[in-house]
DNA sequence: TTATATTTGACAGAAATTGACAAGTCAATA
DNA sequence: TATTGACTTGTCAATTTCTGTCAAATATAA
């Protein structure tokens, strides 16, 4: 499951856009957009900038969906990940 | 700070050997080595796994503090790095 | 079937990462 | 001050990873 892309196939859904609407809004190719709400493709800052106003969204809480993502991939598969993550806890 | 590096250069300070000692018997380049431990490079997993043999060290210990590096190299920087992990802690 | 929406695979170009080499700094000491 | 040894730094080519597009495939609905 991805956070980011997930929530902005709520976002278009819950306001009835098309992929190709929002694709076309935020100048990349559907297939790009298509793949970002699936996790597929992450997107740039710059793309969560543009997102969130077309999508009518908090610009931050995408970013720490983003965010999420990231350090998601750092983690998946790694049996040590939660010892990592609190020793980040700890020192942060 | 970085986790992993500042490990490394303890173990293999407080065992009296050489950059170039440890360097040789994993076999990378001295400026490498150095380089690692000063953690302007990230390590490759096989690194890490020879090097916690060199310095006689817990090789999953050393993974976790590569993976804290990891993480952090996302992070840094971020003023929502704490939501995201949040976020992330919450789901795992 | 036809039309429309979304997904997939392949690809080229861009960007990031890698590790080696050579040259550099620095401190100790001959 | 010259030399030596330990470590660091800058640069670079090679490799790997990432990006976004296009064309084709698949799905969904009328």
């Amino acid at each position: 499951m991805n956070y980011l892309g997930t929530r902005l196939r709520e976002l278009r859904e819950s306001q009835g856009l098309l992929l190709r609407q929002v694709a076309a809004q935020i100048d990349v190719d559907t297939a790009l957009m298509s793949k970002l709400e699936r996790g597929e493709r992450r997107a740039q800052r710059e793309h969560i900038i543009r997102i969130a106003t077309v999508l009518n969204a908090n610009e931050k809480d995408l970013i720490v969906l983003w965010l999420a993502d990231r350090i998601k991939d750092v983690i998946q598969d790694e049996p040590l990940a939660e010892e990592a993550l609190k020793l980040i806890n700890k020192t942060l």
